[in-house]
RNA sequence: CCGCCCUUAGCUCAGACUGGUAGAGCAGCCGACUGUAGAUCGGCUUGUCCCCCGUUCAAAUCGGGGAGGGCGGACCA
């Protein structure tokens, strides 16, 4: 695979694209990053941007991982202490999961966000930028929340971390795609320069099919579930028998195999009893969907593959969550 | 600083005037049907009625106090 298909596989958009392909043209030692708010447990959600990272480490890039534990503090998840804490949790897990050590920049908000240039810099964003604006940038606000004043802080301060951090690329969910246009749009008033973003999709609610919508309160995969409890969640999982399922709704078992099990396994075997008609090995995901369409893959079938597969992914980072523990 | 409104199931809310210790929709859970799930049927669960004090035989409901949330007014330094 070329540099510029490693880069971009897998996302939903990228902003600008020949800005993408002048970064696939020389990766070396380019700096990417996401931003996560400290979680004590990640799951998919996290793993499908981590996985992004992975692809631009082998790319050649620098990746730094923002463990963001101001903009925790902003959204009211505890103290620094206890930020501290599952922020060092979510490090474990990411390293145990395939991110290299010895590759990834971990760097915590706090040791550059309480800067006197930094906050100067968020004083001139905060006097160009409309409340309306900041509020709508806000992914992490919840519906019918009404906005503290630290919630529209919030967005500022990741549209200027991507200058902070000297990136070259910046890299998030669908569902940051605000803040990064506000990044675009603001940051050259100050006197940087734009970056990049390349954006992830959101994966659809598991049990409904729903997606786009990063819904927090649906069913998702953690990397505390036990395989019994993987297997229970993706055997309930919406899976009509086709890739392209009626309405607005996403095929989420077909998206788990797309964004999750095909990035990390050259290949993928559907072990099956000879009376549903054997095993089958797959390489690329495509091709799978187009069985699964055809009805020579049976749902129940690619169900129990992907709780297999997932359940690998998952097993590195639950084991050292128990070591966390013990 | 002043005024008004809100707070009841996981969510959105009804019930309050005319006290009798709680309901609907959605969600969720369990079965049936499908070699998965969904859809469709059938069944089921859920509550500090924001807190405290008072009145009363009896308070989600009435009175007083308090907390949290929302909205507006005043102020134009």
């Amino acid at each position: 695979m070329d540099t510029y298909d490693l880069i971009t596989r897998n996302a939903e958009e990228v902003v600008t694209d020949e800005e993408i392909r002048e970064l696939a043209d020389d990766p070396d030692g380019k700096r990417v990053y996401v931003g996560y708010e400290p979680s004590g447990v990640l799951h998919l959600g996290h793993l499908l941007t981590a996985n992004k990272l992975i692809d631009l480490q082998e790319a050649g890039m620098e990746v730094v991982v923002l463990l963001a534990d101001v903009h925790a503090y902003l959204n009211d998840k505890g103290t620094f202490e206890e930020i501290r804490d599952t922020a060092e949790r979510m490090k474990a897990q990411f390293i145990a999961y395939g991110l290299e050590e010895t590759q990834t920049e971990f760097v915590y908000g706090s040791e550059f966000q309480l800067d006197e240039e930094y906050t100067l810099d968020l004083h001139e964003l905060e006097l160009s930028t409309t409340m309306n604006r900041a509020q709508r940038a806000m992914a992490e606000l919840q519906s019918g929340e009404t906005a503290k004043v630290s919630h529209l802080v919030y967005p500022l301060m990741q549209a200027l971390d991507i200058e902070y951090l000297d990136l070259d690329l910046a890299v998030g969910g669908l569902d940051q795609r605000k803040v990064h246009m506000l990044h675009r749009e603001e940051i050259p008033e100050l006197g940087y320069e734009a970056r990049p973003c390349l954006h992830t999709p959101i994966v659809a609610d598991l049990t409904s099919g729903e997606g786009k919508m990063s819904s927090s309160d649906g069913v998702t995969i953690s990397m505390e579930d036990s395989t019994a409890e993987i297997e229970e969640k993706v055997n309930s999982a919406f899976c009509p028998p086709t890739r392209d399922p009626e309405g607005d709704l996403e095929n989420p078992v077909l998206e788990l195999f797309e964004y999750h099990v095909f990035p990390r396994f050259d290949e993928v075997v559907v072990e099956r009893p000879e009376q549903y008609g054997g095993n089958v090995t797959y390489e690329e995901y495509e091709s799978l969907a187009a069985d699964l369409e055809s009805g020579d893959l049976h749902p129940a079938d690619a169900k129990g593959t992907l709780a297999t597969y997932l359940d690998d992914l998952i097993e590195p980072g639950r084991e050292k969550l128990r070591e966390l523990r013990s």
